[in-house]
RNA sequence: CGGGGCGUAGCGCAGUUGGUAGCGCACCUGGUUUGGGACCAGGAUGUCGCUGGUUCGAGUCCAGUCGCCCCGACCA
């Protein structure tokens, strides 16, 4: 138990991923500064650091926004209560998780405000004041906003109180029009996740018991966590006509009726941070995918008597870098060695280390270090940024192919209701099993393991119902999840 | 919201039968160092989570309260 030198080395060491995923996922979110604690409960600050994968997140999405015919607008974060109780079946969902602001200044205020906790109702009303014609539709509004769930149990960026997150709001002419929207935006979400967070997915339509509150159909992205639970990343809900119906969005169509719109919306929030963060880290702290780290790639001088000429060729390595368009920094602190500033970066997830010494200058060599396998490579100069490209390129590949195989190793099919059990029990994986369509079977996922259906599979059922053993409609997803 | 654990310096912790707070790291200054978490010397740092009570006296005992973590029921 006496290891005094073992003990410093620990000291600041964050636990291992292996032995206690939950500490392990605080530790390297308060550590790597992505974000800390604050005085109100369930909130937390998003430090630089972690602001600044959201921003790079922000820039991939809203060009994609942009790109499919989306722009930007804001809406309030006051919603009157008499809004909010429109659609009989939003309210209930989210009834209770509303907080409610009853006074201004020193007076109580005639009507509660309702603190958002999505803007369908606000935007349903202002809809309803802007559309005449079928000539005023397509409407397709995102919003980058803020929004506030008075959740039991919270996680930094997992669950929080309040969080950030953009939602699309959109309102068609015909059903049709919307559904391809809802298809669209499920696959622009997909494909950001998949490719810019090189995280893996299952894709499909949620269960009429987990759709969003007032909905007609819900579809989802989920990702799977190291420890086996789901996580819900994203959604496209097709609304039909009753936030239309609610709000009254009417439109004068070409054969001269008045009908209501039909309405989609759709979203993802600071939570896929969370996801990032469980599906690549390891041991040794973050890994971060290259395309959102807020670092590619840092350079470490290494210094002896002559420190001049290394810091030099530290700065060219750099601006040569910051000329291709990465995001580089150069840690030219003097006090801290190497061996420190290694660790640091690795615990930060900074996909690519650059190390630069005299012994390389004299050589016409640079040094490169992966973060997602530790490789190192000694570079000739002249290669160095199309080897920087490269292995940035493939950093983001291999952290894609690594995600994908977790995800696959932790699908199990059940047939019998014990197999499943088993999955989700002993496996903590996620099981692919046929479903009878019963909401009475769909409880039993929850009553007995605590899983639920995470998406239905596109796939035919090849089995009876894995509770009742009857005729089965669905092939799904059930596991546990945050 | 139930069950369990924890709140003492920036972080991790110690603090005996109640007697006025300490250790390691980090931080600051100077020097020597620097290819995997350096070393020496000196220095600064606290409403002991908060409120109330018991007491001559509370980090310590009692009550309440707030927060965090873990495990379960609800949710992006």
């Amino acid at each position: 138990m006496d290891k005094p030198s073992a003990d410093k080395k620990t000291l600041d060491a964050i636990t291992p991923k292996s032995q206690d995923i939950s500490r392990w996922y605080t530790d390297v979110v308060l550590k790597a500064r992505l974000a800390d604690y604050s005085p109100v409960k369930g909130c937390m600050i998003i430090r630089p650091y972690g602001y600044a994968i959201w921003e790079n997140i922000q820039r991939l999405l809203d060009a994609e926004f942009k790109k499919t015919g989306h722009v930007n607008a804001y809406f309030p974060m006051f919603i009157p209560e008499s809004f909010l109780t429109k659609e009989a079946e939003h309210v209930e969902g989210f009834a209770p998780e509303v907080a409610w602001v009853t006074q201004g200044g020193k007076e109580p205020l005639e009507e509660r405000l309702a603190i958002r906790p999505t803007s369908e109702a606000i935007i349903g009303h202002m809809y309803a004041k802007w559309v005449e014609s079928y000539r005023d539709l397509p409407i397709l509004i995102n919003q980058w906003a803020n929004v506030v769930r008075w959740e039991k149990v919270t996680r930094p960026f997992l669950r929080t109180t309040e969080f950030l997150w953009q939602e699309g709001h959109t309102a068609h002419r015909t059903h049709e029009e919307a559904k391809a929207e809802v298809a669209r935006m499920l696959e622009v979400y997909r494909r950001f996740v998949e490719e810019d967070l090189a995280i893996a997915l299952v894709t499909g339509e949620k269960s009429q018991k987990e759709k969003f509150a007032g909905a007609l159909h819900t579809f989802t992205i989920e990702a799977l966590m190291p420890d086996g639970q789901a996580l819900q990343s994203g959604t496209s809900h097709d609304l039909g006509q009753n936030f239309a119906k609610a709000f009254d969005i009417k439109f004068l169509d070409a054969d001269g009726e008045r009908k209501h719109v039909w309405t989609t919306s759709w979203g993802m929030s600071t939570r896929i941070i969370g996801a990032v963060i469980m599906t690549h880290g390891d041991d040794k702290g973050l890994r971060l995918p290259p395309r959102v780290a807020p670092t590619q790639a840092v350079v470490i001088p290494i210094v002896y008597k002559e420190a001049a000429p290394v810091l030099e060729k530290s700065k060219q390595l750099r601006q040569r870098l910051l000329d291709r368009g990465w995001r580089v920094h150069l840690d030219d602190r003097d006090g801290f060695k190497p061996g420190w500033k290694y660790a640091e970066y690795e615990m930060m997830g900074v996909p690519l280390r650059i190390e630069i010494g005299q012994k390389d200058m004299e050589k016409g060599q640079v040094c490169l270090v992966r973060r997602d396998t530790g490789e190192k490579a000694f570079v000739p100069d002249t290669a160095f940024e199309a080897e920087v490209e490269r292995l940035l390129g493939e950093i983001q590949k291999n952290l894609h192919v690594q995600a994908k195989e977790i995800l696959r190793r932790r699908t199990f099919p059940a047939t019998t209701f014990a197999e499943f059990v088993e999955v989700i029990k002993e496996q903590h994986g996620m099981a692919d099993v046929a479903w009878c369509g019963q909401a009475a079977c769909e409880d039993r996922f929850k009553a007995e393991v605590g899983a639920t259906i995470r998406c239905l599979r596109d796939a035919s059922p090849h089995h009876p119902c894995v509770v009742c053993q009857g005729p089965a409609s669905r092939q799904v997803y059930v596991a546990r999840a945050y």
